[in-house]
DNA sequence: GATCCTCGAGTTCG
DNA sequence: CTCGAGGATC
């Protein structure tokens, strides 16, 4: 080979593949882009373009070799330069202390060290090699001592940067380099990847970490590039040269190389400081980006943790703080059925009791019967259950490994389990319905709806009550409870003399709500708080409401052929005429002028709000009535079309929404200048 | 006709 | 809170 010079082409390419991997550092690794993604595509195209004209130029660290190479048959072995050790566990405050006493009588430095509490994530250990500054191996953790080399499926990974240092001036990598790193799905990527599989009809995946490591286990490392696999690094495995020789060092050591480290690490002079750290993160794990399930407690003093040695695998020199699971499995004993207000059957799980997130878990629903059928539920399988930031559990799916064989499809029930009535699946409906109007269930279901906080407001009128006075046949329909007299509660079980007036007082309270409450109370398909309040509006009464045809509904807001057709069909029914006739005899027959409620001056006419989070100084209730008093309008989620989001303690997405959208976000006493009519 | 927005309905444990 | 579906809007 002739010497050749360095050619002009060769020197641009280098600038770019410099300038590619800066940008992608400020990307994927720092979040902070100094270009758009407009100018980085240009840099990227003439790149690839020179590297096309160019074949002898291509190296292995070019940033347009990140997606290359042919699918895999198999994986190759690796043996780690050391063992990738795992770590011992303790699942309260108690247990780390002793783990601090045990290794204290080893060594009196432990007495006096420092602590670094860092997150432990729930991803995949990966095992990264440099060489010469060059990423040239990345394997699993495999059983510690051998993984598998993934060094395509790594290298597609963005934020892993193919070279360090990625900003010349730090720190030198020494020549040989190998880090632990763990790869991972950030929560809201997870998300969207989820939302755009669903939407292309494609399977979604079951959470993050199983996401990631399907995705690094691909043959082939094209399938692995559209998965959005982010990547933390904590440790150093191996090194050449001189590296620091404490945690904390380490953090910052590898950040300055241009590698990405875990968010939220902390150093601390005491334990008890270092303890406080982690249960801190507990109750706000919603708040890590990724998935963590636990926080790690390790000495800071590397050389000191080093001579503890290890338990097994398990160092002796860091201590896993493990947060309350929220994700658990446990065995479907069987599938229940619900019947809803409206007759929808609705299948719920009946769990053999387990433990998630610090509460225990005996039933969860499982929305309708599609759900079933898509995961293929069978009684009899452990599920997998989660209960994330919501206080809600609900069941993920199957784990269909752990079949035996003997656990058989789902199938259909055939009758209402209440009145034994054939089940009907209407066309176009996902749910199935008993369309017995008399079922006992449904009546109950009503009744607890009429008495509810949005209806009638009935209190001591809730389910258990409601179940009573069915089973007695004291009530077959909703108006029933207007003539219900003090020794009809008397016979019921629970109930003497104080509880039974106190019941009766509650019923004669209610006669007096609004008519759009009245309206709502009713549980016609489709009509709800809403649009209850804007029929009260249009109709003034029931008398006028019950006359109301198709046409006439049609005409208020929110009201389309469907909903019209749904009231009309339910005004029809001879029940519901005696139903209406009970009430008017019982003088439950509110009226509504239509001018009534414009006292206060409307000056927040046309101004939608969206509440989240709790209030300190009023309840939700009184805020929307506030706000609604002075002609706004409160509603349940955010979009485009929303004023102004107001946000009280331990706000839920729909703040992260607003931020997203650009839309002001209030806190209370911003909602108090807005009522007041200061300031925006 | 498609997309965006809003409403309704169902939901668990302590 | 989240989903699905009905309604409104472009």
């Amino acid at each position: 080979m002739p010497q050749r010079k360095v050619t002009r082409v060769e020197e641009r390419i280098k600038k770019l593949r410099d300038q590619i991997n800066f940008h992608n550092y400020r990307y994927y690794v720092l979040d902070a882009p100094v270009i758009s993604d407009f100018e980085y595509d240009r840099l990227y195209r003439e790149l690839k373009s020179l590297e096309a004209e160019h074949p002898e130029l291509v190296t292995a660290d070019s940033p347009t070799q990140r997606v290359g190479g042919e699918p895999l048959d198999k994986f190759r072995k690796v043996s780690h330069p050391g063992p990738i050790l795992s770590l011992g566990n303790a699942n309260s405050a108690e247990e780390v202390r002793a783990w601090f006493d045990r290794i204290a009588r080893l060594d009196r430095r432990v007495a006096s060290a420092s602590f670094v509490v860092e997150p432990k994530l729930d991803g995949l250990t990966v095992v990264l090699h440099y060489e010469k500054g060059i990423f040239v191996l990345g394997a699993t953790r495999g059983d510690g001592d051998t993984g598998e080399d993934i060094t395509a499926n790594l290298k597609t990974v963005k934020s892993l940067p193919l070279r360090v240092p990625v900003e010349p001036g730090g720190p030198q990598s020494p020549d040989r380099l190998v880090v632990r790193g763990e790869a991972l799905i950030l929560r809201a990527q997870f998300e969207q990847m989820n939302r755009r599989l669903e939407q292309n009809g494609e399977k979604t995946f079951v959470n993050p970490r199983n996401a990631a490591a399907g995705a690094l286990r691909q043959l082939d490392p094209s399938i692995t590039a559209r998965r959005p696999i982010s990547l933390r690094c904590y440790a150093i495995v191996d090194a050449s040269g001189g590296v620091p020789k404490r945690q904390s060092a380490v953090i910052e050591y590898l950040r300055d190389l241009g590698l990405p480290v875990p968010e939220h690490t902390s150093m601390h002079r005491t334990l008890d400081q270092a303890v406080l750290e982690a249960e801190r993160w507990a109750s706000r794990r919603e708040e890590l980006p990724y998935e963590a399930d636990g926080m790690v407690i390790k000495l800071d003093d590397l050389e000191l943790a080093e001579s503890l040695g290890a338990v097994g695998r398990d160092p002796r020199g860091a201590i896993a703080f493990k947060f309350a699971a929220q994700e658990v499995t446990t065995r479907l004993v069987d599938i229940g059925v619900n019947v809803g207000r409206t007759g929808v059957i609705t299948p719920y799980a009946i769990l053999e009791p387990v433990e998630v997130g610090g509460v225990t878990v005996r039933q969860a629903t499982l929305h309708n019967f599609d759900f079933v059928r898509e995961k293929d539920i069978r009684v009899g399988d452990r599920v997998l259950i989660k209960r994330a930031g919501e206080v809600i559990p609900y069941v993920i799916g199957p784990v269909r490994e752990a079949r035996t064989g003997a656990e058989a499809p789902y199938s259909l029930p055939t009758k209402c389990p209440s009145c034994g009535e054939r089940l009907e699946k209407l066309a176009q409906e996902v749910a199935v319905y008993c369309l017995n109007a008399a079922c006992p269930a449904q009546l109950v279901r009503n009744l607890e709806h009429f008495a509810g906080r949005g209806s009638m407001d009935i209190e001591g009128l809730g389910i258990k009550v409601a179940e009573l006075l069915v089973a007695q046949g004291l009530v077959t329909d909703v108006a029933d409870v207007y003539s219900l007299r003090k020794e009809d509660f008397l016979q019921l079980e629970g109930f003497a003399e104080k509880r039974a007036e106190n019941l009766l007082a509650a019923i004669e309270r209610s006669k007096s709500q609004s008519l759009a409450r009245l309206v709502n109370a009713l549980g016609i398909r489709g009509v709800g708080e809403v649009t209850a309040g804007d029929l009260a509006r249009r109709f003034g009464g029931l008398g006028a409401l019950s006359k109301a045809a198709v046409g006439d509904l049609t005409g208020v807001e929110g009201i389309g052929p469907n909903i019209a057709e749904s009231i009309v069909d339910w005004l029809g029914r001879g029940r519901n005429r005696s139903l209406l006739g009970k009430l008017r005899r019982a003088d439950v027959w509110p009226t509504m002028s239509t001018d009534q409620e414009d006292a206060a001056p409307q000056k927040l006419a046309g101004r939608t709000f969206v509440l989240t989070g709790t209030l300190a100084g009023m309840t939700r209730e009184v805020a929307t009535e506030l706000i609604e008093k002075f002609g706004g309008k409160v509603t349940g989620s955010v979009s485009k079309k929303t004023d102004y989001v107001v946000a009280g303690e331990s706000p839920g997405s729909k703040l992260a929404k607003a931020r997203e959208l650009g839309i002001q976000v209030l806190d209370e006493a911003g909602l108090r200048r807005v009522l007041a009519g200061r300031g925006r």
